[in-house]
DNA sequence: AACGCGGGGGC
DNA sequence: GCCCCAGCGTT
């Protein structure tokens, strides 16, 4: 096939979104875009990324960071190991390298939470190496540029697409061509079957668009069924207008952040509720019903019974405190699952 | 190779 | 309300 750079590349000029990270194209800011936009649009990270920038403005800053804090900056992103790995990835950098990211693919690609695709976007973006950078945008692109039906989930396959991507890569202009083809992908080369084939630069060399296939491209692999759990969520406000926050365990779903009191796979009664409070030691006189809520994860649907208690001035549980408003806004991370009762809680 | 890990936007 | 968007670490 004919080389596709050029006419990728004077697309990009004009058309590419002015973005802060490409204002500034440092290997700081390159990593931190990079990390955010992991499964993430670009309208939803942008005001994360400046306000992380604001608070955090270099990698030893990063370093340092209190956890909570860190989680705060974070909270309704989402994929939180993604924060802890930036931070575990921040100090290597500064033990190992003085502070400054190195302009090597494979130290880059040995560092937590940088795997193939991150360590090419920031060894080509920011240091200019002729390295790929293949994510999903670039997948779905040589998907339907050479109507390849490989499943694009599988490694070998990606691969595969790998080596394509590079065989059109113009060495000095790695980077460039890096971010054309995820641009080409997020701007024209669209998923759901909404391709805007009459804006695309190369539409002429497309064999999916010769072949009247682009709808049918990329193939992915079947996604696995989501499980639904019952949950039941507990509203314990004391004498002071506090509220009951646990901290979640240290690993797995939402590790480490704060949560109301919550009993999981179970759809509790309020009389069960009153039972399970007792046990706490935390007494009272009734549980208000609140509304149910969902909300959906990748993998699992949460159906929520909430209750709304009073209780007195009372010790909190293990593992438990007492956060006011102002704590829960300041300080503990409460993750976007319980959006529906933050309302009841005043935030 | 398969699974765990959040949340938001389009329709 | 339903469908789609997907890199990285762990096992």
């Amino acid at each position: 096939m004919e080389n596709i750079a050029p006419a990728l590349l004077e697309w990009f000029y004009r058309n590419q979104r002015i973005l802060p990270f490409r204002t500034d194209p440092s290997p700081y800011h390159v990593w931190l875009s990079e990390i955010m936009l992991q499964q993430t649009r670009v309208s939803a990270a942008l005001p994360y990324y400046e306000r992380f920038l604001a608070a955090l403005p270099d990698i030893p800053a990063l370093a340092a960071c209190e956890e909570e804090k860190l989680h705060k900056l974070w909270e309704g992103l989402g994929y939180y190991s993604r924060v802890r790995n930036l931070q575990k990835a921040a100090r290597i950098v500064c033990e190992e390298y003085g502070g400054e990211l190195p302009a090597d693919y494979d130290a880059l690609r040995a560092l937590p939470g940088i795997g193939d695709y991150t360590a090419g976007a920031i060894a080509s973006i920011s240091f200019g190496l002729a390295v790929p950078a293949v994510d999903g945008n670039v997948l779905r692109v040589f998907s339907r540029l050479y109507n390849d039906s490989g499943i694009i989930t599988e490694p070998g396959v990606k691969k595969a697409f790998t080596a394509r991507v590079m065989e059109h890569q113009p060495p000095e202009k790695a980077g460039d061509y890096n971010q054309a083809l995820m641009e080409l992908g997020a701007l024209v080369c669209l998923p759901n079957g909404a391709p805007l084939c009459g804006q695309c630069p190369l539409a002429a060399l497309c064999a999916a668009r010769a072949a009247g296939t682009m709808l049918e491209l990329p193939r992915k692999a079947a996604p696995k069924a989501r499980r639904v759990e019952p949950v039941t969520v507990v509203l314990a406000e004391d004498a002071e207008g506090r509220f009951l926050l646990q901290q979640r365990p240290g690993k797995g779903l939402l590790a480490g952040l704060w949560q109301p009191l919550l009993w999981e796979g179970e759809a509790l009664s309020a009389g069960e509720v009153l039972a399970r409070l007792e046990e706490l030691g935390l007494g009272c006189a009734g549980a208000e019903a609140l509304p149910e809520a969902k909300h959906i994860f990748s993998h699992i649907e949460w159906r929520m019974k909430g209750y709304a208690v009073r209780v007195g001035t009372v010790y909190a549980p293990a593992g438990c405190v007492w956060a006011s408003r102002e704590q829960m806004q300041d300080e503990y991370t409460l993750p976007g699952a319980f959006k529906a009762y933050r309302k009841r809680m005043g935030l």
